[in-house]
DNA sequence: TTGTAAGCGTTATCAA
DNA sequence: TTGATAACGCTTACAA
């Protein structure tokens, strides 16, 4: 064996931390340290010795004690009510990817809908000395107060697609008013005269701006809106169904509908189809989300697009921002993604009714 | 206002440290620490004591001090191909919420498919001081060298369903091999008696178990293997597609298809229909995942339900086994899950053919 | 340009 | 049963 290539040199099991490097070098923690964080004060010499052997040992910083020692980590928290459907996956897919090209991790919590949940994900965030927090809201959070000691700690805090209105905060969220407007108004070129609606909770902007958006069109085609054709559930698939039985029974049964989500909408075409009902040539249809069965039934239904991957990388560079204009006053930033209309065999028809 | 109650005692902005709560208390940080910590030696009033003044100024503690000092978070890193699909989301929120009942949290990480991502995520994860690491394999993954570095840190390594096999590890997978015999013999059941596979990258164990379980099913009934009906692939809808025309333009096709994946059932399906094959009357088809959008097709297709959520239960559960078990000789531990079959009206035929 | 040394908030060791 | 003190690995005034 060559005693001048001793076994300590080689990549060892246990990690090597700045002070080896610095003990091997004969040189100081503090350079060691400026070489590996690209300080302006360091001789080129030293830094590539530095970093040669930093390569060499194949040193691997640790994040854990550097962030202990700024109080703030490479990490960012996400709270979604849940993961699973098309929309949390691919937003938390999105931001996943951002962040880490932006060489952050992200830690991810569920609050499973409840506002409880909620407040136990933010301490174990902070407690975890997050760089930042991304929060879609879970369905009963009606106010602000457990992201108050987010903000009192100078936390950057954005908001995506679920806020809740009126407060001053950072979020990014999809035009749902247009995108709801788009679609109704396209209903209504296809044809369409009365047009119903399946709405959502409407405590969450999303379905209220999306039972807004149904109302614009309405009226930019000098109908007047009629409260018996808007139908309000929590828009699942059997509500949907229930809602277009409902619908049926109106002595004036609509001949369009646009739902405020896919799954309804899926319900309303199930049931039709069992009671012979054509579609679109008897009713039209149209629902929101562009979840991945929308090109499968038949037919295909016409849906809006979330825009899911561009809210997640959208929602991580407002959180960059907040980074970068840390220490400077406070301003609220929005943004607003414009949704897609996917249109589809559901709403087509074939000419003038 | 109460001179005995003075400001500081209110909720402050900035968290409480154990040094607070021992210097308002005048005993030593150990003695808070020891109380926090449940430690055995300590009297039950001082603990008391503490405990109180730590509820009151709502003590929250510090992880990231306690990881550097231990070496140990409480994160568990995730890593998975992508998040997208019913398969992933539905794993890791199985994961999150059996972990975070341990008092985890969760930290994921993409690979993209891609092994050199894997191996970046390993390294950014053993950076984070992550207490364990979860991994479902990249696609182009080929050996565990990237692995050994965990090991030898003596930090707990879990793989799931995508594994190698032959090496030496703890792994939660699902019987794919019986899932496949089932579903073929589902088929042959029904009267199919050339049943074609759709097969997937045979390096990945679970694709090369479905193509076994197959050729299990065949066996049991006597029939020959036939590579003709054998198409490999990557599964994709169009793929799918593809594979179908393919097969039926034999001398001989099939009259049933099994396929390692759902969304090349689909294509097989969707091409059918526009050639007029009645399904299941003419070809009986069966796929596997039990994605979503099998229960909304028409017909409504038959799949192996793959229990993505215990997945991500089992999956922590063995996690924190080896971390109980640390220090004691290492020995392989295999979890294996039962597939569920899932009958729909694509491979029933209405008695013998 | 480089070095010294004091923390960050815990836990672990040893002594009282 | 308690307490003083030294780590854990890194950053950062402040000094040289």
């Amino acid at each position: 064996m060559n005693p001048r290539k001793p076994k300590k040199e080689e990549v060892p099991d246990s990690p090597v931390s700045m002070a080896d490097l610095a003990k091997e070098l004969g040189v100081s923690m503090t350079t060691v340290s400026r070489a590996l964080s690209d300080h302006y004060s360091i001789g080129p010499a030293t830094k590539q010795k530095v970093l040669k052997l930093a390569k060499k040992l194949n040193y691997q910083p640790n994040h854990m004690a550097a962030a202990l020692r700024k109080g703030k980590s490479k990490l960012i928290g996400v709270i979604v009510p849940y993961i699973e459907g098309r929309f949390f996956p691919s937003v938390v897919h999105g931001i996943e990817t951002a962040a880490r090209k932006a060489g952050f991790s992200v830690i991810i919590c569920q609050s499973n809908e409840d506002v409880a949940n909620e407040r136990k994900n933010i301490e174990t965030l902070l407690n975890a000395q997050v760089a930042g927090i991304l929060v879609s809201l879970a369905r009963n959070t009606r106010d602000f107060k457990h992201f108050e000691k987010v903000r009192k700690r100078g936390i950057p805090l954005v908001f995506f697609d679920r806020i809740l209105e009126g407060d001053n905060v950072n979020a990014v969220v999809l035009n749902d008013r247009e995108g709801a407007f788009q679609t109704t108004k396209h209903l209504l070129e296809q044809g369409c005269r009365r047009v119903a609606h399946f709405a959502g909770p409407q405590h969450l902007n999303i379905y209220k701006n999306r039972r807004q958006g149904y109302l614009d069109a309405l009226r930019s085609f000098n109908l007047p809106p009629d409260e018996e054709l808007i139908v309000y559930s929590d828009m699942t698939l059997e509500q949907g169904q229930e809602g277009m039985k409902q619908l049926l029974s109106l002595p004036n049964p609509p001949d369009g509908v646009f739902a405020a989500g896919d799954s309804s909408i899926l319900g309303a075409l199930q049931l039709l189809k069992s009671r012979g009902i054509r579609v679109p040539q008897d009713i039209a249809l149209a629902g929101f989300s562009n979840e991945g069965f929308t090109a499968i039934t038949e037919p295909m239904l016409t849906s809006v697009d979330q825009r899911c991957e561009e809210m997640g990388q959208a929602t991580v560079r407002l959180f960059m921002e907040l980074v970068e204009a840390k220490g400077t006053p406070f301003y609220q930033r929005q943004v607003v993604l414009q949704p897609q209309l996917f249109i589809r065999e559901s709403s087509l028809h074939s000419g003038k009714r």
